[in-house]
DNA sequence: GTTGGTTAATATTAGTCCGT
DNA sequence: ACGGACTAATATTAACCAAC
């Protein structure tokens, strides 16, 4: 299961790289020595999906129309070759995808993942934006091999150094620090810009954060790493951070297209969202995704129908998933939990409980009462 | 309309155990 | 190794209000 997430600017105002800021508290070359680090930027972090662009603050608003993501890695469930693992020697698994987009394949986020109590309700506050149904995608989309974090902090490394000679002519400082944060679940990537002076110079500095939820595999790894690069110059060849997706970094998109055209550097994308849980309505078909099991398909609906939710077990490769009964003890822990807690006590911890159980099921076993 | 702060609701992760 | 059960803790998001 997969959902698009949307592109937004995080721009905690005031954080402009520049000195007419009016809240970024002494740009000015005021001659002072501290390090300025005002945040920023960039967050948009590219993607966007052109049926959510209401949301976005994308400066320049141009919100790669058209041709879509050239990257949507996935589609719905049961559309999927899953990749043989052959990906090419240098780990860019190419997308061989005829055409993965859909560009309203993110609508799943509004009816629940947004907002899941109005789910609960059954959609009961206003007419929620249709969950993509399950099968839309005409075309095949491949599933490229995910990539572990080791892999990843390889694609980084190595394609830091490729794109910095290949793009940027060697520009952009080899020390740039590019960190993974696991918490973003709607933007790709960031480029964080700041300024301070040295003895009456200003020195410019930037760092990339990507989202390890999100750059699940080589192909967005690298498609995202070059685009916070083309920020990253932007900001410390040019000395612009404003607007994010202005002219100056056209010219570094353009550049780095040319250079590499297969991951065509956007304004915004659309990379889909790999969930590990997916249910799925009964009635229209529609998926819902979470990173875990938070759906209680008891309290709450389809947005789009209000038809019941099933879970729909999947396996890591993307693949459905035949669901597993659950066991004996999984059943065992379920019916006696929150008894055993109550009889530990308030202060019990999770542990407690569980070693209890753990205790009283071997005792059953024992007896033969289970 | 935008921004910033607070609060509440929701989503996610971590961590226990056993079974497959 | 992964998935079943579950809770607690933490992070994120949304909603609301006031000030500019």
């Amino acid at each position: 299961m997969a959902s698009s997430f949307t592109c937004e600017t995080r721009d905690q105002g005031g954080s402009s790289g520049e000195a007419d800021s009016p809240t970024s508290g002494g740009e000015e070359d005021d001659g002072g020595e501290e390090d300025e680090e005002y945040q920023e930027e960039d967050a948009d972090g590219l993607f966007c999906d052109e049926s959510q662009n209401d949301e976005s603050d994308d400066d320049d608003g141009d919100c790669a129309a058209g041709g879509g993501h050239e990257d949507g890695a996935s589609g719905s469930v049961g559309s999927f070759i899953v990749d043989d693992g052959s990906g090419d020697s240098d780990g860019d698994d190419e997308y061989d995808a005829a055409e993965a987009s859909d560009s309203d394949d993110d609508a799943d986020s509004v009816a629940l993942s947004g907002n899941s109590s109005q789910l609960a309700r059954g959609g009961a506050s206003g007419p929620a934006t249709p969950p993509r149904a399950a099968g839309t995608l005409s075309a095949v989309a491949t599933v490229r091999k995910p990539l572990t974090a080791a892999g990843k902090r390889a694609a980084v490394s190595k394609g830091f150094s490729e794109f910095n000679a290949a793009v940027f002519g060697g520009a952009l400082p080899e020390d740039m620090t590019v960190s993974w944060n696991s918490r973003l679940r709607t933007t790709a990537g960031l480029t964080y810009t700041s300024k301070r002076v040295v003895g009456g110079q200003v020195v410019r500095s930037a760092r990339i954060e990507l989202a390890a939820k999100v750059l699940t595999d080589a192909h967005r790894v690298r498609s995202t790493l070059l685009h916070e690069m083309c920020h990253a110059a932007a900001w410390l060849v040019d000395g612009v951070n404003k607007p994010p997706h202005g002219p100056v970094f056209k010219r570094w998109a353009a550049k780095a297209s040319r250079a590499y055209s297969h991951y065509a550097v956007q304004t915004c994308h659309a990379y889909e969202i790999e969930y590990k849980h997916t249910w799925q309505c009964t009635e229209c078909g529609s998926e819902f995704g979470r990173h875990s099991k938070s759906i209680d398909p008891e309290k709450q609906l389809c947005g789009a129908c209000r038809g019941a939710l099933v879970y729909k077990p999947r396996r890591p490769d993307g693949t459905p998933a035949k669901p597993r009964k659950a066991s004996a003890f999984s059943s065992f822990v379920g019916e006696r939990y929150r008894d055993v807690k109550k009889q530990l006590g308030a202060r019990a911890k999770h542990a407690d409980v569980m070693r209890a159980l753990s205790a009283e099921w071997k005792a059953a076993k024992a007896s033969g009462d289970v």
